[in-house]
DNA sequence: AGCACGCCGACT
DNA sequence: GTCGGCGTGCTC
């Protein structure tokens, strides 16, 4: 009938750096649909595995065929349109985002075949103990695996091969083990409270309804947030569509996997970049053919094929760990909203500290905002004082001012279990000669090395630059001149240990030596008090719960406050919330001392005032007075190459351009080259310069423009777009 | 990302 | 003469 339509076009976009589709017969007699995977020839003598992006009907010319259709999952119309507005939004080629989708399963191997037993025949002519165990264990004629039922009846698999042989087992193949059990939506056994009950049923009438909407879920630790968005998650079960749930990467853990399996009886399919081999393929035809319903996963999993996707949940919110840094630039929380919107579903964004945008973007209806306003299980939160360190400076090698080693004291005396926390790792932030006053800086990146003692090593906590720690001044060779300033963490367990002696502390950080099983067992001995004194970093104010802990300690809470970040006083009010809220056990309330030079800035005053919400006005007004997100845009180019002076180089003629281009428009604003430094990434030097533009201004198409008509990067340099995150409703 | 082409210096 | 270093540009 239609032999017209055999003359058709695919347009295929193929995972590399590349923004265009490229165009391939379609072979008479092949099926293809939209969004179907394919094996095209790509080059002289290449063959790749891209997206049919569209079919058409036209003029196959002299084009290259479609060599076969690929397998895998289709991807969706909403996949691709979202792929393609991630794509148009970074600045990033299509092939990219793709990439970032299709990171494509190891080539199949054959299903590994397991095989099972069932209870047949008659009992063998010879008994023994072990096969009477075996016999019972597989009463009932239920089909087990051969391994399982060797455990349950505690006998070697030797034993069942025997009951085999003598016919009274029957050996066969197992069906493929189903490792997506469906959860149970009504599997509840926790009952909500009014808020909780009252927040719950707006998501869930949101997610029956199935159409986009944004919500901001707010509640303090404890306000039992989780809790209110499983029962959208459950709504979205029985609608029979899938959930995604995104987590920051450290939230990946055992325990919110056991607690969504309290709720629905079984754990979530889980995504991470490390998922691999069969997992990842199970996980991507589950995905496709529906059987999966809910996925817990990093910031990546937002850009699997799901077949029908009814419900994301962003948790923590504000987690810096959503950005993605490298290759495609993109804040998964933002993506998430999108993806929401292209799918046509609700978009969930939890957290006990929301981040000016996000309150914005609630403040300004964008987002529906639900409060949880109590802490479930009415925990009163610590007295938090400063110590003002003008006055209490702690003498000589000391960091730890007089109230605090007072409080520290009375603590212990006790039997109570104390927190200090420094974010800093190592022993000392700057080393110099007490000779000749040489500061040893990183060769690469112009930071100051910071001294490892415990390691022996000066490190550069930019990109990684590693060198011994010398004995011997470099620059004028006096020996056993060096001298350390300022405090980390490593040092802090120094001073613990000469000021309270017998008493054991653990410090903890990104350095722990010995892994995280390790990490995990002085985790599990702090929680059963084994511990007096625990010494962290930003470590101990995420993830991990102290139940024991009844003062916090914050050694220099200035740390941060004077960084060039537009969200830095957001992150360090945040952290020092965190942190101090660790204070405090069921039964009573904490204490937390925090030492500060700067008693009234606004990021303390606020802590110490508890005024959470006096603090993110004025934020939000100083954001709006000065035009930073999310009031204006900011965007950074990124310029990076294996050679600094090229990095550096580009970024200048870069610069020139702009002004070449009559940029000096009232809108838009360059920062840079000289107020940012150079820092080596992975082998790159990288440079970013910094744009600030007016609400209204379209940051991206003057980035386009620009970026077209100003020089050439040339050899090694590469120049990547990084959009601070928005609003897009 | 590959892969070819091309233009240079070092070798059988 | 040609082998191979990697800088540059293209892939329907």
């Amino acid at each position: 009938m239609a032999a017209i339509s055999a003359r058709r076009v695919a347009d295929v976009i193929i995972p590399l750096a590349l923004d265009t589709a490229y165009s391939y017969a379609v072979p008479a007699g092949m099926a293809l649909v939209p969004g179907e995977q394919v094996r095209v020839p790509f080059g002289p003598r290449r063959e790749a595995i891209g997206v049919v992006w569209a079919l058409r009907a036209g003029d196959p010319g002299n084009l290259k065929q479609v060599i076969e259709p690929a397998g895998g999952p289709v991807f969706s119309d909403d996949l691709r349109s979202f792929l393609d507005w991630v794509a148009r939004w970074t600045l990033a080629p299509r092939g990219s985002v793709l990439a970032m989708a299709l990171k494509r399963p190891d080539e199949e191997r054959g299903e590994a075949i397991r095989v099972g037993v069932r209870l047949i025949g008659p009992p063998p002519k010879r008994m023994t103990p072990a096969r009477t165990r075996v016999i019972t264990a597989a009463e009932g004629g239920l089909l087990f695996s051969k391994s399982d039922l060797a455990r349950t009846a505690g006998v070697s698999a030797g034993v069942i091969d025997g009951l085999v042989d003598e016919g009274t087992l029957e050996s066969c193949v197992m069906p493929p083990e189903n490792l997506f059990p469906p959860p149970d939506p009504d599997n509840a056994t926790t009952q909500l409270g009014p808020d909780q009950d009252a927040a719950a049923r707006s998501l869930r009438e949101a997610v029956a309804a199935q159409t986009n909407s944004a919500f901001l879920l707010e509640g303090v630790t404890g306000s039992g947030k989780t809790e209110v968005y499983f029962e959208a998650v459950a709504e979205s079960l029985r609608a029979g569509r899938q959930s995604l749930i995104l987590v920051p990467e450290i939230a990946l853990t055992a325990q919110f996997l056991d607690r969504f399996a309290m709720r629905f009886g079984v754990r979530p399919a889980v995504w991470h970049s490390g998922v691999t081999g069969r997992k990842r393929e199970k996980l991507y035809a589950g995905l496709a053919s529906g059987e999966v319903r809910a996925v817990a996963g990093a910031r990546s999993a937002l850009f699997l094929p799901y077949a029908d996707l009814g419900l994301i949940v962003v948790d923590e919110e504000h987690e810096a760990a959503y950005k993605q840094e490298d290759g495609v630039h993109y804040h998964a929380r933002d993506m998430a909203v999108v993806r929401g919107r292209i799918e046509g579903c609700p978009v969930v964004l939890a957290s006990a500290t929301p981040t000016i945008e996000t309150r914005v973007n609630a403040a300004q209806e964008r987002y529906r905002h639900l409060v949880l306003p109590e802490r479930f299980g009415g925990r009163t939160l610590p007295a938090i004082e400063a110590v003002d360190l003008r006055g209490a400076k702690p003498q000589g090698e000391s960091w730890i001012s007089p109230p605090l080693a007072t409080a520290i004291e009375e603590t212990l005396a006790r039997g109570e279990q104390a927190l200090i926390f420094l974010n800093r790792r190592g022993y000392a932030p700057l080393t110099l000669c007490r000779a000749c006053g040489h500061r040893y800086e990183c060769p690469n990146c112009s930071a100051w090395l910071v001294d490892h003692r415990f390691r022996r090593a000066l490190v550069c906590h930019h990109c990684g630059h590693v060198a011994r720690r010398p004995s011997v001044c470099e620059a004028c060779g006096t020996v056993d001149a060096l001298a350390a300033c300022g405090p980390g963490v490593e040092r802090i367990a120094e001073e613990v240990a000469t000021r309270f002696p017998g008493k054991r502390a653990i410090t903890l950080s990104s350095d722990f030596p010995g892994g995280t099983e390790r990490m995990r067992r002085e985790l599990a001995d702090i929680a059963e008090g084994k511990c007096d004194i625990v010494i962290g970093t930003q470590l101990v104010a995420k993830g991990h719960n102290f139940p024991g802990m009844t003062l916090v300690g914050v050694i220099d809470a200035d740390i941060g406050l004077s960084s060039g970040d537009p969200r830095a006083a957001e992150r360090t009010f945040q952290l020092l919330q965190q942190v101090t809220g660790r204070a405090g056990r069921g039964d009573r309330a904490g204490r937390a001392l925090v030492q500060t030079y700067q008693p009234n800035h606004p990021v303390i005053a606020a802590l110490i005032s508890g005024d959470a919400e006096r603090f993110y006005a004025q934020e939000t007004d100083n954001r709006r007075l000065a035009g930073l997100p999310p009031f204006g845009r900011l965007a950074s180019l990124i310029i990076s190459s294996r050679k600094r002076e090229e990095a550096e180089a580009h970024a200048r003629a870069l610069a020139r351009a702009a002004h070449a281009m009559d940029l000096r428009d009232p809108r838009l604003t360059l920062l840079g080259p000289a107020e940012a430094p150079i820092i080596l990434i992975r082998g790159r030097y990288r440079y970013r310069l910094l744009l600030k533009s007016a609400r209204e201004f379209d940051l991206q198409s003057f980035i386009r423009d620009w970026l077209a008509q100003g020089p050439k990067p040339r050899g090694d340099i590469r120049v990547q777009v990084d959009i601070d995150p928005q609003s897009f409703f």
